[in-house]
DNA sequence: CGCAAACTTGATGTTGCTCAAGCTAGGTGG
DNA sequence: CCACCTAGCTTGAGCAACATCAAGTTTGCG
């Protein structure tokens, strides 16, 4: 819905507040916008599978995507849940490493490959600034191998709800949207989608959060950093 | 041993060698060589703690470290074992996000923040080298997530076995050098040092590896890979 | 209103963890 | 040189957390 209703005019000036660009000079950010097209996706559509061609550079513009890898029986699990201003498909030299697919619908700024990596050559500080953000995504990589290895379903819950609240920081917000389904959840926490189901009920009743299907609502988020930072309080 | 052996002069040809400076110029790799200077340390030492003021770029000469992370009861998650080559702390601006210590005798190349963060600005290209690394470190980092959120227990010995061996490429070499313990092990890859052993155990009455202490010979390759994908072989 | 997809809840099962011995190898001192 | 000691490793038995299987329930949409 929201999605067409925004018009043309108004995403182009989105582009030149792209993340990106952010300390980039008005004409770099030129170069940029030049070599960008505008995309849209539907929800559930894919933008690019695992061991496709990498021939683009997207930022999500608008909308929300999921990345993920599979294991050859169906195993699956999602890497990153993409929302607006993140950068993606720069990793993946040659050939993509994960599918990217749409879970609400999607806008997309891309850049051919070729063009974007001209402009890393050509536009002062351009690299450093990719640099920035790889390195921001490795840290939280790192996170997430400490989550997915070492942490209790309980624990990787309550870090999952806080996640997606700090990321939709409009600051002292408690309300947080999840429009991805519990299975995405699952995946992205190595659990089943019953024992995320059972967790966040169990979370519900301790009277942590509050549960709106497709919302979540922060109750006693002090009680749920605890539990998220793995401070193994008894009882949970 | 061979740590002590190596000169100084052996030691300084080497960081012309290095991989930070792989597809610069020669004038770039000398003023890399300028700010940097060379340290060592003793195995089971600590190069730096999570949490640490970072204030080196480090890349490794010699021997083998660890990376980690920990949750405040102690568990431990290793985010990586680094050998020669590899490139450390670049992805910490202002805090160390991990502890890095050292498992055998470690050589290594340090460079002070301040500079290299100028060279990073100043010498052409060399931003975009920094860039290609974590890039690739990126693609190993969800490989992990995979490994850690959804194989099982023998997979992902057989995926540490592999990664392992395919560092370690003298190609066709079927005995992995493991320098680190069980311990390590099982923090690496989100088990305990039990169940690493057991699954060893398992592996090699299957004939799939031989044990030596510190020492694995991968006896049937074939199916190690099929193992490690996940391919889920009955019987596994 | 009815259908399908998503979600919840319960009963049972299995993988990997915990606790507890014993074993092995390498280094040290008598 | 050998016996001892310790850190690291292996193995076993029992257990708990999470997975699996199986109904039901809710929700959103045509």
């Amino acid at each position: 819905m929201y999605a067409q209703a925004a018009s043309s005019v108004t995403v182009r000036t989105d582009i030149a507040e792209l993340g990106v660009t952010r300390g980039l000079s008005r004409q770099a950010t030129g170069h940029l916008m030049a070599i960008s097209s505008l995309q849209r996706i539907a929800p559930g559509a894919t933008l690019f599978a695992e061991g496709d061609d990498a021939d683009s550079v997207y930022e999500v513009v608008h909308g929300m995507l999921r990345l993920y890898k599979l294991l050859s029986d169906g195993r699956r699990l999602i890497t990153g849940f993409l929302s607006a201003g993140h950068l993606l498909g720069l990793a993946s030299e040659g050939v993509c490493v994960f599918t990217a697919e749409a879970i609400t619908e999607v806008t997309l700024c891309r850049y051919k490959r070729p063009a974007f990596e001209r402009l890393i050559d050509e536009v002062p500080g351009f690299a450093r600034r990719l640099l920035t953000i790889t390195s921001d995504e490795l840290r939280a990589a790192q996170d997430r191998m400490l989550l997915l290895g070492r942490k209790s379903a309980s624990e990787k819950v309550a870090s999952f709800i806080l996640l997606m609240a700090d990321r939709q920081s409009r600051s002292g917000v408690e309300v947080v949207d999840v429009p991805m389904t519990r299975n995405d959840i699952a995946d992205y926490l190595g659990l089943t989608i019953e024992t995320v189901s059972r967790t966040l009920s169990k979370l519900r009743q301790d009277g942590l959060i509050a549960l709106t299907p497709a919302r979540i609502e922060i109750c006693d988020r002090d009680e749920l950093e605890e539990l998220a930072a793995g401070e193994s309080d008894a009882g949970f």
